[in-house]
RNA sequence: GGAGAGAUGGCUGAGUGGUCGAAAGCGGCACCCUGCUAAGGUGUUAUAUCCUUUAUGGGUAUCGAGGGUUCGAAUCCCUCUCUCUCCGCCA
């Protein structure tokens, strides 16, 4: 949630680098600036009037006084009652308005309206090793994981539906060295683990700007207000909004491991075969509470530590710089790792960076303090994968496939997690 | 799931209709005292929001959340949430 406050004294500088995301919410913009005006009018009569009472009330040292009062405090109260009621429901107009706005990007971010627009930062290695001398002769992941058994597509949509997806054995085990592994070098990284619930309350997501927008994205616990987490940016955003947070305790660095459900809705027809786009799966995921000063740095620093998951895996990737078009809704910056699929011939998205600055603490009341005497202030929040497990399954097998026979070679990297080194 | 108790400022914990944004203690901060340390003294110490100014000042709201009674609510009533204890059930 952007700053009521910076959107009424610049709205004309909000409107124009909002304007760089695809939509225009001038209108919106606008909309917000009366009814903000109005809303501040109201409640400044409201308050002189209460002010008046609580004078009234004050004088009242005996019962016969009261009865003198009575009727003027009885007419202020009811002025009181619709005004404040007026103030209510503009207040619930506004929320309803700037909860529909996204973050404001940061200025080096490139213009752009969808993801043809997103810059290449960078590729590790500079050339994807492709299997078969340059041809698309490799293998997907589910024709190989499917052959060797150690994965099910069709039994798990028998079980759940359609997008979910069974290991077995050496698959299942591969799969738990990943998260072994990521797990391990975040922590010998500095990152504190968090084993959060994975199960929250629409409170935490409207906080980290799922809802209301998103809401067909996530499942909804009938009856409740509770939903499946989409991601552990929810919960391990949301952890330490309670109070406010030492400066001594920053920056904040988290990692945890959970499975991920999302309902994928609109997805209809897109990767519907393989790993890619599956309702629930795993994911470590990273997330950074800092200064406002520092979350540039803590946005590179992230970045690098899920970086540094798929090279020591081998596996080749790029970074993207995400354009503006093609940010999420609470992102200010977002890199993109996208991973090669040498089956597609493509890279595809294995993580998402973004750094959320005060755009989610706004909302979650996330604060720190800068020293025992200083007001708290909010903080800035950021979060990225490292990495998407299952899609990193399927590029291992992928990328480590024998180009002669079926199998694949287990990465140097998950060796000492494993008790084979390939699988055939 | 059943029964009971509770929720107050950074913490502990008073406060059952007005003088309460809230005692006291602890902690924090500032200053004083002190050769140093320890101890001691004095003061200070919530958040949000609006107005005016932007150094200060003032208004309003907030004692788990929401509603109600009242001239006036931390205090009385109702609903909800959460915590604790006991019982039941259960991985």
């Amino acid at each position: 949630m952007l700053d009521l406050k910076v959107i009424r004294q610049n709205p004309e500088e909000i409107k124009t680098k909002l304007a760089k995301r695809n939509n225009t919410f001038a209108a919106s913009i606008y909309e917000i600036v009366e009814i903000d005006k109005q809303k501040r009018e109201i409640q400044q009569k409201a308050d002189e009037l209460k002010s008046r009472r609580n004078t009234l009330s004050k004088s009242v040292k005996s019962q016969e006084e009261a009865e003198t009062i009575k009727l003027e405090v009885k007419a202020i109260n009811e002025e009181i009652n619709s005004l404040d009621a007026l103030s209510t429901s503009l207040d619930q107009k506004l929320e309803d308005i700037t909860l529909y706005i996204p973050n404001i990007p940061l200025d080096d971010i490139p213009v752009g309206k969808d993801e043809t627009e997103n810059k290449v930062i960078k590729h590790y290695p500079l050339t994807p090793l492709k299997v078969g001398a340059g041809k698309i002769t490799a293998k997907s992941h589910w024709e190989i994981g499917e052959a060797l058994g150690i994965i099910d597509f069709e039994n798990s949509s028998r079980l759940s539906g359609t997008r979910f997806s069974t290991f077995i054995g050496q698959g299942a085990k591969l799969q738990r060295a990943l998260i072994q592994f990521m797990l391990d070098e975040a922590s010998a990284n500095g990152y504190t683990e968090i084993a959060p619930p994975a199960i929250i309350n629409g409170e935490i997501l409207r906080g980290t700007g799922q809802l209301p927008k998103f809401a067909e994205d996530l499942y909804h616990l009938e009856n409740t207000d509770q939903y499946l987490i989409p991601t552990a940016e929810v919960p391990l955003t949301g952890f330490y909004a309670a109070k406010p947070l030492n400066h001594d305790e920053l920056p904040k660095r988290l990692c945890a491991y959970t499975p991920c459900f999302r309902s994928e809705a609109g997805a209809a027809g897109r990767d519907t075969r393989g790993l890619i786009r599956q309702h629930q799966f795993d994911k470590i995921e990273l997330v950074h509470l800092c200064k406002p000063e520092e979350s540039e740095a803590e946005h590179e620093r992230l970045v690098s530590q899920a970086e540094s998951i798929l090279e020591k895996l081998e596996l080749p990737y790029r970074r993207v710089l995400l354009c503006t078009g093609d940010m999420g809704f609470s992102a200010a910056k977002c890199y993109d790792l996208e991973v090669w699929f040498p089956s597609q011939g493509a890279y595809r998205e294995i993580s998402s960076c973004s750094n959320c600055t005060d755009f989610q603490a706004r909302r979650l009341g996330l604060k720190f303090k800068r020293d025992a005497k200083s007001k708290p202030e909010l903080l800035h929040t950021l979060n990225g994968s490292s990495l998407a497990v299952g899609r990193t399954w399927a590029a291992v097998v992928e990328n480590y496939q024998f180009a002669d026979k079926l199998g694949f070679r287990i990465p140097e990297a998950l060796k000492k997690y494993l008790s084979f080194d390939e699988v055939v």
